[in-house]
DNA sequence: TTCTGTTATAGTTTTTATCTATATAGAAGC
DNA sequence: GCTTCTATATAGATAAAAACTATAACAGAA
């Protein structure tokens, strides 16, 4: 079938021009080399080789067919030197997911400090509403996801990362809170703009409705984190909105009241999953950790880190 | 050490997502596939798939290295094409060497018909001196040469091809012939010009000379064919030119007499010659007897094919 | 001719690839 | 929670191949 070996012998035997010589070189028996050389040529059903005692040289045919070899061997080195490259977990490109009301907000912070740590991972960003990030790390879709609490599936592996709190913010004028605080009872009757039904985060601002008394405003609903904002600024009512994203994203906090609402449980979780059967486990548990450290250094402020559940 | 067989199969794991089918469409059993494939991982060094039971799918290393697996596959291919090709041993590119008072005079005429017969054979041609034709085929510089005879080397097989008559040839104006025709005994005594003598027609011209009585004047000698015939339009002497030169460049008979001479041996013989060894020496002598035919058809007035000597 | 160096062939051993049979382990169903 | 199904892995045996040693064949040189 010309196997790698047969036509690296050929090529030996093309650049001594002896069987001899080329045995010797591959540092195998000369008998040896003569068959192979044989069953190449059978099987290529070309006379590569026109054997005389003073010198074994190329028939034309041989001769023109040593670039083609030499090209093969040429590309098998260096899908070797490539997969030396890969054998490095690190050094490949995975496919990490994340949800559109926490990617852009988090990544910039972090993927500095990942491509400090390994310096030769890559990472391919899509973003995708959560369930379909769930759904697309089971089937393979991607490598590995961040995703909010809590999980559909339970054949992933989840390594919590941190609490985001929800954060309440209301236009200016309203003149809501004095100081920036106020008390889980104040919130009951309120009327609270959110995403559509599409987004994790309507279902997270749902229940904390349910449970404080607040009214869930369907009328307007927004697509996105910046449109539910502006809906904010332009006074059609109060929202909440995640803790990062308003570090990121509030640029002009003037035209906005940002409130905190004492005693609540008014948050969310974010994990990293990924299949249980990954061979890179190891490598995603470290990448948890670096991003739970980051956020520890330098964002203690807006996110709690969760270093003991899950892992 | 990473077979072509190996990553053949691979390549079609990666396709099926699942060993099993792999293994089907291979026509191997399962564990075989297994194993090789295991193989393949250890050599590289990498894990290549994520084994579940549901599904089979590349690693995040896997999916990187696929392409390049596929460049060595598809450039294996290509080289058994090009094997396949050229297992047509009419199909590859032969080197031809042939000497300068011959190639360019002959060839013009015979190539049309080789390639007419041959169409997918290839001749890469090159002129050098006879001894350098003969060395050259011998050390394998050339596959096949045209060559005069008698030959210096031995171990070379000789297919003798034509003979071609030495014409004398003079200027015009010296009105030496009424008819165009000589005989052998009035050469006695004449000064005849000649190539250097780094041309084997030098020695043959000396030969005639040595036996007709005539004088080989060393004072001018040309350096080709062309120099010679200027040198005897401008009256400097005769000269003896091959007749298959004068058919193709003379084109302005009125210049010079074409003189025949009665009753001489006054030619040259030349063969195709070729290493013994050959695995192709049967197309070199189709190609011997396809020249003979040719000059028989259409330049019987010229020279005299032979048939039956040598090859 | 004989000697020398090179390749081819014969016969054997070792290695490798492949097979069958079976173990193991998730996922799905009862 | 247990069984069943399905996919991959492992074990052991067999077959294929690639390797070796020894020797034959053969051309060129002495």
């Amino acid at each position: 079938m010309a196997t790698l070996k047969q036509i690296q012998y050929f090529q030996t035997v093309a650049e001594t021009q002896s069987i001899r010589r080329a045995a010797d070189r591959l540092a195998i028996a000369q008998p040896t080399l003569s068959t192979q050389l044989a069953a190449l040529e059978k099987s290529l059903g070309i006379t590569l080789f026109e054997r005389t005692r003073r010198l074994t040289q190329l028939t034309p045919a041989g001769r023109q067919l040593l670039p083609a070899v030499k090209q093969v061997i040429a590309q098998w080195h260096e899908m070797r030197e490539l997969a030396h490259t890969l054998s490095d977990t690190a050094a490949s490109t995975h496919r990490l997911g994340v949800p559109p009301t926490l990617g852009p907000y988090l990544l910039p912070n972090i993927v500095p400090s990942i491509h400090q740590q390994f310096d030769r991972l890559k990472l391919y960003v899509r973003e995708d509403p959560p369930s379909q990030l769930e759904t697309g790390v089971v089937e393979g879709r991607y490598d590995l996801a961040l995703v909010p609490l809590p999980l559909r599936s339970d054949n992933l592996t989840v390594d919590v990362l941190f609490r985001e709190p929800l954060m309440l913010v209301a236009a200016r004028e309203a003149n809501l809170a004095q100081n920036g605080v106020l008390r889980e009872q104040e919130l009951a009757g309120m009327s609270i703009l959110g995403l559509d039904e599409r987004h994790q985060l309507h279902r997270e601002v749902q229940r904390i409705c349910e449970r404080t008394g607040a009214v869930l405003n369907r009328d307007y609903e927004g697509t996105s984190l910046d449109t539910l904002r502006q809906m904010v600024v332009m006074g059609m009512g109060v929202a909440f909105l995640p803790a990062l994203y308003i570090r990121s994203e509030i640029h002009r906090p003037e035209e906005l009241d940002v409130i905190r609402i004492e005693g609540a449980r008014l948050y969310r979780e974010h994990a990293l999953v990924y299949r249980p059967g990954s061979p890179v486990r190891r490598l995603y548990q470290d990448l948890a950790n670096l991003v739970r450290e980051r956020m520890a250094n330098a964002f203690a402020d807006v996110v709690t880190p969760i270093f003991d559940r899950g892992g």
